[in-house]
DNA sequence: AAAAAGACTTGGAAAAATTTTT
DNA sequence: AAAAATTTTTCCAAGTCTTTTT
């Protein structure tokens, strides 16, 4: 933590800027261990088609592209592929496994470095927010944000030690050869890229020669780079960097990390000697998916591989849980330390100031009359506000959807009275108000700039005490304080509560949680009073209200992303995630070994964790009949999984928010033969795994590791994917180039997690213009060539359509445009690639929820380039925890 | 032990803001 | 300057998992 604080001070005497709490600021991490959440992440890919999934009801919407987005990866070939990015899935589990001890072991050592302990902190605190207010800087995050970037490579080398709760491996394990990047960390940075950049690819300095080529040919169709890339140019960035950076960055603690630094020699050597002693495994880094792809290619084969792999487990689980104890010790240590005085258990925090939420304005009745059997009707304006509700969405998809209006329905009814004049709905005629409505939002649309500005600002000026609360004395944004106006729910999916009357929320519904000497925040709407003031610093949540829709649960609300408070539980997520690396290997042979079992829990849980660590699966919990009807993992049904022969599973089910997740993949046999066992004498719509939940499931993967649940499986996987395939692909290039590889990353991840999204309304019509441009860039070039063979002849070029003559150019500056054009085009065929390809894939969520954000940082330093170009301004404020990690550092 | 409560993370879409193109 | 495209932010629904109660 200390490491954060400084930064913090730093950045804030740079920019006053109160507002966003860029780095911890407070000293005390409460973190609580209990819990500790993290996302569990699968692994293994699989498809989904596209947008069927979304679809869920049965209006079948757009196009069937879907299933083309899927074939295109999916299927074919090899129906399998599931496996992660790889294209081939492989079953063999054997192999799989021993790929992954491996990893298990060079994992460990990286955490020792980090785990360096910290003490400083401490006060830190003391910042300034005070006064803050508002002003947000705006100016350079990079500099801001990636203060130990330029300079810091280096230094900190070591400094690392952030996170401390891993760290501490009390016995260094063994490193295990990795690669070169591993190998890199001791180096100092600047020799370190020069080497990099060297040894992997050539070196070349002469980026002419890149531009020359053919772009085409560096690039291949889909972004891939081809091998070669330059890598040149670099050196020269890197300098401006530097020089850019160390203004601010420099001084920053690295005392601290200095004195790290011997330690983690010591850590490195003897983690050499005890690799060595680990035997074998050459492809622990492998991620998953490459894991997945050799195993498929062999699929059973590996039957011996596989109790050896066994073995090798269990010795590993051992150790790993030894340091896995002493990890926790330590950081309950430290956190215990840095929690203000009274802290005790589950204590998230000391003092917490804020001013409560703000509620909707009422609202304004507009007279505007609908037509009920073609006559204009009166209603009351809290009559007229339903109406207007349901109005608005006219143009919706809801309004294909029976279940939408029988709700809505029933809920207006009972506002309209039984007697009213209105009494079907299918006599209703809304257009009046719709149409009010358009105009309504045409003429906001119209209005002049400096009136939108005029209008934000006021909005601003109201909301702005509510924006902030101070947490331990520090300043922090306030997630959602405003209350949920009232509506029409929104279920995705078939929901049968769809349509309902989400009624608006008083004062009176709304429970406040603040810190004991904080003045209680004032009621903003007059006579009316919060139903209840807590006092809990057990818990997060600033206030909170029973869901209308769902009176037995709430809504609350919470601190921002940015918090420390966040970032916190942010950061103990993504270490949980790594320490399921020390023991991933042991829980792969445990399940592999239980798939035979004759217990048949056993042999349910070890299918269900199999599937969950694989394809990424969610847990499933089970789910109310008033809620959509989705599955995950222990919920699917016996109709969502088909065996194929051989040995091939054919997934199709809704799963969270409605999404289909569809996806071939081949497994192991024995998990083959379960499943049809499972599905024997079973209906369709039978649970598969009938005695299993997740509490069972859970409570099993707890006595794997400790505080390990099902979802750590899918930040596991989606992290040690991104580590490894931004180290495997990243070959040099400019800045632009390296981005793509981390696009390409991030992709297969959201791939993996089954992020999607619907195809945008105007995608081909996007598609076409792109085709045009290209095309007419195309016809550009067929110009300039013909006019260099004229050149080279002496004749002059030929006229333009238009008649006008063109400038005669030297046949070198005709060849220097040509290649120049076609650089354009190969740019704009990659874009149109891109393009096509994500059209239905969505990468923010993995960027927000499931990316180790220390990969991408320490990505960053080390490639050079500029963090603002994978975080934006959110991510950056939600991720300052991790912006000082050394760029070693690896998941 | 299982159901209910409770608290917090994860998710896609819509809205708003920003950037690029025309 | 307007429009279109793109990116970011907001919104709030829908999960996971833990804790408490029955």
């Amino acid at each position: 933590m200390a490491v954060h604080a400084c930064v913090k001070a730093k950045m804030m005497d740079e920019f006053d800027e109160d507002d966003e709490p860029l780095v911890f600021k407070r000293s005390n991490a409460t973190s609580k261990h209990n819990q500790l959440n993290s996302d569990t992440k699968k692994s293994s890919s699989q498809r989904y088609d596209g947008q069927s999934g979304r679809q869920v009801s049965g209006v079948s919407s757009t196009n069937g592209q879907t299933s083309n987005a899927s074939k295109g990866k999916l299927t074919k070939a090899s129906p399998v592929k599931s496996p992660i990015a790889s294209p081939k899935a492989s079953t063999s589990s054997a192999k799989a496994s021993s790929v992954s001890n491996s990893k298990v072991l060079s994992s460990s050592d990286d955490q020792s470095k980090h785990s360096s302990r910290q003490n400083t902190i401490s006060v830190v605190k003391e910042e300034k927010n005070g006064d803050s207010e508002e002003s947000e800087d705006e100016k350079p995050l990079s500099a801001r944000l990636f203060p130990g970037l330029s300079k810091g490579s280096s230094n900190h080398a070591n400094k690392g030690s952030i996170n401390s709760s891993r760290a501490s491996l009390p016995f260094p394990k063994p490193k295990a050869n990795r690669y070169s990047d591993d190998s890199d960390d001791e180096i100092p940075l600047s020799s370190k890229f020069q080497l990099k950049s060297n040894t992997g690819a050539s070196t070349r300095m002469s980026y002419e020669s890149d531009d020359n080529k053919t772009l085409a040919s560096n690039f291949q169709q889909n972004g891939s780079i081809t091998r070669d890339n330059k890598s040149s140019i670099k050196v020269n960035k890197r300098a401006l960097v530097e020089v850019k950076s160390s203004v601010q960055s420099s001084v920053k603690k690295q005392k601290l990390s200095d004195a790290f630094t011997p330690v983690n020699n010591k850590q490195a050597s003897v983690k050499a000697e005890l690799k060595a002693d680990d035997d074998d495994d050459d492809d622990d880094h492998v991620p998953i998916s490459q894991r997945m792809k050799k195993s498929a290619t062999s699929s059973n084969k590996s039957s011996p591989a596989k109790q050896k792999v066994t073995k090798v487990v269990s010795s590993s689980i051992k150790k790993a849980s030894k340091k896995f104890k002493k990890v926790v010790k330590k950081s309950k240590y430290s956190k215990s330390s840095k929690v203000p005085p009274g802290s005790g258990e589950g204590q998230k925090w000391t003092t917490l100031v804020h001013n409560g939420v703000i509620f909707p304005p009422p609202y304004k009745p507009h007279g505007v009359k609908m037509l009920y059997k073609g006559q204009p009707v009166n209603l009351t304006p809290e009559q007229e506000e339903v109406a207007t509700m349901f109005a608005v969405m006219l143009d919706t998809d809801y309004m294909n959807k029976p279940k939408f209006k029988e709700n809505f329905m029933n809920d207006w009814r009972k506002i309209l009275g039984k007697n009213h004049v209105i009494q079907k709905l299918e006599d209703c005629d809304f257009t009046p108000i719709y149409e009010w409505h358009q105009k309504e939002k045409e003429r906001k649309k119209q209005m002049s700039t400096e009136e939108k500005k005029a209008l934000k600002e006021d909005k601003l000026k109201q909301e702005e005490k509510y924006m902030w609360a101070i947490v331990d004395g520090v300043k922090e944004k306030v997630g959602n304080f405003r209350v949920e106006p009232p509506g029409l729910f929104r279920g995705r999916g078939e929901h049968p509560k769809m349509g309902k009357l989400k009624k608006r929320i008083r004062p009176s519904d709304i429970t406040i949680n603040i810190g004991k000497a904080a003045p209680i925040p004032e009621c903003p709407i007059p006579g009316e009073s919060w139903k209840e003031i807590r006092h809990d610093n057990t818990v997060t949540w600033l206030a909170f209200w029973n869901d209308p829709i769902n009176p037995k649960e709430f809504k609350y609300v919470f601190l921002a992303a940015s918090s420390s408070l966040k970032g916190q539980s942010d950061k103990e997520k993504y270490e949980k995630a790594r320490l399921l690396k020390d023991f991933i290997q042991g829980i792969r042979a445990a399940y592999t070994k239980d798939f035979a079992s004759k217990d048949i829990t056993k042999r349910q849980i070890a299918v269900a964790t199999y599937l969950i660590d694989k394809l990424a699966l969610r847990a499933g919990n089970e789910k109310d009949d008033d809620e959509a009807d989705t599955v995950g993992c222990c919920t699917l049904k016996v109709e969502n999984v088909e065996p194929k022969p051989p040995s091939i599973l054919k997934f199709d089910f809704l799963g969270k928010d409605s999404i289909r997740y569809q996806n071939e993949v081949e497994v192991e046999l024995p998990v083959y033969k379960a499943i049809q066992q499972f599905r024997t004498g079973k209906k369709g719509g039978d649970d598969l795994f009938d005695k299993l939940d997740t509490s069972k499931l859970n409570a099993h993967l707890k006595e794997l590791m400790p505080g390990l649940t099902a979802k750590v499986f899918r930040t596991y996987n989606a992290s040690i994917t991104l580590d490894e395939m931004l180290s495997r692909e990243t070959k040099g290039g400019d800045v632009a180039e390296k981005v793509v590889v981390y696009q390409h990353a991030n992709k297969e991840v959201a791939i993996i997690c089954n992020h999607q999204r619907t195809v945008s309304k105007s995608h081909s019509a996007q598609m076409t213009r792109l085709n045009e441009k290209i095309d007419e860039l195309k016809g550009i070039l067929d110009g300039l060539q013909t006019d260099l063979a004229r050149a080279k002849k002496g004749k002059p070029p030929l006229k333009n359509a238009d008649g006008k003559s063109k400038k005669n150019l030297a046949p070198e500056a005709l060849e220097r445009k040509i290649a120049q054009t076609n650089a354009k085009i190969e740019k704009m065929e990659r874009d149109k690639e891109t393009k096509e390809d994500l059209k239905t894939v969505a990468l923010g969520t993995s960027k927000i929820n499931y990316l180790d954000p220390r990969i991408t940082v320490a990505w960053c330093k080390r490639h050079e380039v500029p963090i603002e170009k994978i975080f934006n301004k959110s991510l950056l404020a939600k991720f300052a925890w991790a912006m000082d990690v050394d760029p070693s550092f690896r998941f």
